[in-house]
DNA sequence: CGGGATCCATCAAGATACTG
DNA sequence: CAGTATCTTGATGGATCCCG
């Protein structure tokens, strides 16, 4: 998926390709309980890179899902933070969430292509 | 995204998984009100090709959420029908629905790279 | 009809290094 | 601190041909 150039058959399509980033509900997730800086941002989704990082947020902000706030001062400080969209979304995602939540040993059950006792 | 071999951080990353997807939502959407066929679900879904199709059936199977019936018959028949899990799944895809759809332009909107009056 | 196999194009994602 | 630039790779999706 992801950024087709299609125009969607249904609102799931559109929803999934805003949110269908390695990371991004992940990241969405994290900045639900207020306003992140990069760094922070950064240490709270461990194991991504800079440039995945601002990729997806570039992605979220031109989708209007989060907000960024440049603050001109001597040591360079940003802020990401939700959008009214974007709390929206993340409420959107919370049967979603549930659904997975319940199922999501299976899910990764489903990913292990062997059983591996040992 | 998609499958990948990491323990889930929360539900949201393993349903976003799941249906992470070119068509797999669209696919969904379409088994929603019965059992489809093969060559049904190619019609249903135009622009995929067999080999894509198949592929994300077989995803979608292996994460429970479609069940697989093959009918021993002369003229080889398989259908394809939501398991429950399938059905919740779906369920719990409606207020993303809901969402993407009044911002499906939005969405669209952000993926035109400009603004091409001409 | 319902697939499987192979080859190919594209792109998201990762590693690393550098800058204002 | 908050990015940007370049290179590489692996997964996803597509085209085509073949088979039971």
């Amino acid at each position: 998926m992801s950024r087709s150039p299609q125009p969607y058959a249904c609102g799931v399509d559109a929803a999934i390709d805003v949110i269908s980033g390695k990371w991004k509900a992940y990241i969405l997730w994290r900045m639900a309980d207020g306003p992140k800086r990069f760094g922070e941002l950064r240490r709270l989704v461990p194991g991504i890179t800079e440039r995945v990082l601002i990729r997806h947020l570039r992605e979220l902000e031109a989708d209007e899902i989060v907000l960024r706030t440049e603050f001109a001062q001597v040591p360079p400080k940003v802020e990401y933070s939700l959008t009214p969209a974007g709390v929206a979304l993340n409420a959107a995602l919370e049967p979603l969430a549930d659904w997975g939540h319940e199922r999501m040993d299976r899910i990764a059950a489903a990913r292990q292509p062997a059983t591996r006792t040992g």
